[in-house]
RNA sequence: GGCCCGUUCGUCUAUCGGUUAGGACGUCAGGUUUUCAACCUGAAAAGAGGGGUUCGACUCCCCUACGGGCUGCCA
């Protein structure tokens, strides 16, 4: 574990304009991860400045997100709206500076001015014409107030991930701090927010690696030390091109209703875009310990669902019985299906060590432990009916007298079983596929010997004479 | 269009001037087997292209290609 360091805070600061995606997710995770390893804070705040496009159910669906993944934040989560007289307050302090100043440009005499420059095939950035006026000379109307931006030199990037960043300041526009109504920018309010919140270190997607420049200058003009930054790479689809909700940019409620344990999805999301030697599957203990800044790749991830199932698999591995329960018992809650009754839940605990080996997700689970769950008469499928013909049914019939006094182990149950095979001069594989059928009512199901001695004696040959009529 | 960033097996990645370029997922082959899996063994599989710098480049520099981002009174 590396020196605690309680100074050390970190954010997500989301927009509220749709559910918590897993670009999103994976910025909280690594934003968590730095401070959880480090004894420092983290924090949430909303950045919901855009009224049009911010609803609260988005931020119920991200807070709900953060909560199913783990990830809990110190604190009540903030609202950047909330803030807003304090974002005002900072932007007269650098109009007042002379860092900002009002500008009277209208939209519609923005957007002409970037028409003709794009028609001259000059430079878009506007230049408004209020940057140097006389304040005695300015309309009695309403303006937006902009920063006064350097317009020589560069603005350089210190980023963790990504190197030095330089810009050359001619690049960069005044950017409105102030909107005409009064409302605070996007710009100036994470600024503003991220230091009043004392955040030390910002590490957020790469989008917004050009904006670190324009943001810097805030930090400059208010005379206020710039937070170490770290930009980290955005998440591509399968194909390689720009994640969309056709392949994987889904909310990690999907994830939830899949059916894959919240801790798998901080391993795998860890893993991607980020590492730490060989390791492939480990804890959170362990992933709080490793990670750093520099362990962060440079170049975009795509997500991987094979990826993902191997890591879940791993981790279903790795739980306790009664771990799995509560996760199956989450999954069902998470898509609409009837929770697990206290015998059930007791039952599946006892069975557990037949029903994970294998599965991948929480459903597989399911899936397996259907036998257990399922009371007469059996339910059968396609395939399982298919096993049962006549000559199958007949063998059936055979075995219950003999099970009926046999003693309910393993062995037993083994000799019996093989020894009917031998006297149909068949193998004892090709007993098992009607035994399935009739104990479980499915052609893939655990072992036979695994079911009939969960079920018990009298379950089991009631089973099997039901499928032999 | 301008500016910025990126590019190692199909995928996630290791490498931080000298390695037979390593691991994992997936794939294929074999083994195991009571179904599906799981599991075990093995194999194929990579430095975008072109120039430099250097005794020596995946690694440093430049160009090109491709991908992404920013360029909003969105965040």
């Amino acid at each position: 574990m590396p020196a605690p360091r309680p100074d050390i805070v970190t954010r997500f600061a989301p927009s509220p304009t749709g559910y918590l995606h897993i670009g999103g997710a994976r910025t909280a995770l690594f934003n968590w991860l730095y401070a959880r390893g480090r004894g420092g804070q983290f924090l949430l705040r909303i950045e919901d400045t855009d009224r049009a496009r911010s609803t609260p159910e988005a931020t119920h669906a991200i807070l709900a997100g953060l909560d199913w993944l783990g990830l809990d934040w110190d604190g009540a989560p903030i609202s950047q709206f909330g803030r807003a007289d304090r974002h005002a307050e900072v932007a007269r302090a650098m109009l007042e500076a002379g860092h900002a100043y009002k500008c009277f440009s209208t939209p519609e005499e923005i957007a002409a001015f970037r028409e003709a420059a794009k028609a001259e095939g000059r430079s878009t950035l506007f230049q408004s014409p209020w940057r140097d006026a006389d304040p005695a000379t300015h309309p009695d109307a309403p303006f937006a107030v902009r920063l006064k931006a350097p317009r020589e030199g560069a603005t350089v990037i210190r980023d963790e991930v990504q190197g030095e960043v330089t810009i050359r300041n001619d690049q960069l526009d005044d950017m409105i701090c102030l909107r005409s109504d009064g409302t605070p920018t996007y710009m100036l309010a994470v600024v503003v927010d991220d230091h009043d919140m004392g955040v030390t270190h910002i590490i957020r997607g790469d989008d917004h690696l050009n904006n670190a420049a324009r943001q810097m200058q805030v930090y400059a003009a208010m005379g206020w030390e710039v937070p170490v930054f770290a930009h980290i790479p955005l998440i591509h689809g399968p194909d390689g091109k720009k994640l969309s909700k056709r392949h994987g940019a889904l909310g990690v409620e999907e994830y939830r209703a899949m059916g894959y344990p919240p801790a798998a999805m901080r391993n795998y999301l860890a893993r991607l875009g980020w590492s730490h030697g060989d390791d492939e599957v480990f804890s959170d203990e362990q992933a709080m310990s490793w990670f750093d800044l520099d362990g962060i790749g440079k170049g975009a991830a795509r997500f991987d669902f094979k990826k993902l199932d191997h890591i879940s698999g791993q981790h279903i591995a790795r739980m306790t019985p009664g771990e799995i329960v509560s996760q199956l018992q989450d999954y069902l809650d998470a898509t609409g299906g009837k929770p697990l009754s206290a015998p059930e839940a007791r039952l599946l605990v006892q069975a557990m060590e037949l029903l994970k080996p294998g599965a991948k997700t929480l459903p597989q689970i399911l899936e397996k432990a259907r036998f257990a769950l399922i009371s007469r008469p059996v339910d059968r499928d396609e395939k399982a009916e298919k096993s049962l013909d006549d000559v199958s049914r007949g063998i059936l019939r055979e075995l219950t007298p003999q099970l009926r006094n046999a003693s309910w182990e393993r062995t037993t149950l083994e000799e019996i079983l093989n020894a009917l095979a031998g006297t149909h001069d068949t193998s004892f594989g090709k007993l098992a596929a009607p035994l399935r059928a009739a104990l479980a009512g499915r052609a893939v199901t655990p072992s036979v010997f695994d079911m009939m001695l969960l079920l018990g004696r009298d379950e089991t040959i009631a089973r099997i004479e039901e499928a032999a009529r």
